[in-house]
DNA sequence: AATGGGTCCAACCGCCACATG
DNA sequence: TCATGTGGCGGTTGGACCCAT
């Protein structure tokens, strides 16, 4: 097999993506939206298979991703997942917003794999290594030493969904001395991943529709036109490509990109109380993450970006968010089992802002207040 | 400066599941 | 029921980059 259909017949481009094809991809996408993958390539004007355009746009185009160095935290919930999930990637992406399953998969197994080793851990099971395996590993570990420092930091304790629709929690004690137990494994093996950015408060029903509407359509409260970077008459324009080595996600309040001439440097974007108003009163997870907050066109019209002078955009801007309050956690209905599937959308194909950095931080205040 | 080995990561490959006709 | 098209996932790889020699 390989190639879908679609590819076979043109002789098609392969390999890495230039500028002008992401412009191309990103441009048709934020106008047109996300349909029908195998249409895009044609109607984009790309000489590339739709799977291809689909995983730029998943990988490296979709506003929304965060970029840079794991943090902390993101690597303790790598690792949990992991213990849970295996080399379920998607699955583990899911708890991680802004990360790629390929980013995290790429991660583990050039950095986290190492680093349990050394640890004595079996980065496999999770359970540590016998002393043959110890002995076999440190053979291994010698001869590509690590680069990144060992971890310190307490491991976080991870919270799932229950059948019963309450949380599950696991503590971080039992993390590496054999986990979870075989029935919280399988309740948590047999739900479906809890991915804290299905409950973004789209407005229009678009999840209803089961169709991934373009950006432009989620601009009804954008002003004029010509101040909407995404709206049906941009022309905004790839000068560069995305710099990929962000400052830790941690700390980061201002991006910068790799064209320091152009005017791509975003400043940090606070989502404002209007953003929290502005949210759909019945919303329930949403409101969790109003803080770090998301109503897409209230996101639009407040985020504040930066189109000076040439108009120059680069698409992997991202923003900061105001911490979440805790005291909107336990207003949330996570307790009372409201996954609320008509919010549950592939966020995935929808071109969004990044929220993903405080969402992170939000995913670990939850814990903290169940 | 050249080079060889190691690392990282973007992209591809191969497979599977599902929808549709 | 079967064939076909498509989306999605996990494993693998090619090449750019880094660093030691």
């Amino acid at each position: 097999m390989g190639r879908h259909s679609c590819c076979v017949k043109q002789k098609l481009r392969k390999g890495l993506w230039s500028p002008e094809e992401d412009e191309k991809l990103f441009n048709y996408i934020t106008r047109f939206g996300v349909g029908c993958w195998s249409s895009v390539p044609k109607l984009a004007g790309l000489q590339r298979c739709g799977k291809s355009c689909r995983l730029r746009w998943i990988n490296y185009l979709r506003p929304d991703l965060k970029r840079g160095m794991f943090s902390q935290q993101e690597e303790d919930l790598i690792i949990s997942l992991h213990e849970v999930l295996g080399n379920r990637w998607a699955q583990i992406a899911a708890q991680l917003p802004g990360r790629t399953d390929n980013e995290i998969k790429n991660f583990w197994n050039s950095c986290l794999k190492k680093k349990l080793l050394k640890q004595g851990i079996d980065p496999s099971t999770h359970k540590p290594l016998t002393e043959a395996h110890v002995k076999e590993e440190k053979k291994i570990i010698e001869t590509s030493p690590m680069q990144t420092p060992l971890s310190q930091g307490p491991s976080v304790p991870l919270i799932f969904p229950s059948s019963q629709g309450s949380s599950l929690l696991i503590s971080d004690s039992s993390y590496y001395d054999g986990g979870l137990t075989e029935a919280s494994r399988e309740i948590f093996m047999t739900k479906p991943a809890l991915d804290p950015l299905s409950y973004y408060d789209f407005p229009m029903g678009v999840a209803q529709s089961g169709f991934n509407l373009p950006v432009s359509q989620y601009q009804t409260s954008l002003k004029a036109s010509d101040q909407n970077p995404f709206g049906p008459n941009s022309s905004y324009v790839f000068s560069s490509m995305p710099s990929l080595t962000n400052s830790d996600h941690g700390n980061v309040s201002v991006t910068e990109f790799s064209d320091n001439n152009s005017a791509s440097k975003i400043s940090s974007l606070f989502m404002n109380d209007q953003v929290k108003e502005s949210s759909s009163n019945s919303s329930n997870l949403s409101t969790i993450y109003h803080g770090g907050g998301c109503h897409i066109s209230s996101m639009m019209e407040n985020a504040g970006f930066s189109w000076e002078g040439d108009n120059k955009f680069d698409p992997l801007f991202q923003f900061q968010v105001n911490a979440t309050k805790s005291e909107d956690f336990k207003t949330s209905s996570w307790e009372e089992g409201q996954l609320h599937t008509q919010n549950s959308i592939d966020f995935t194909s929808f071109p969004l802002t990044s929220l993903s950095e405080d969402l992170t931080g939000a995913n670990f205040d939850v814990f903290q207040h169940i």
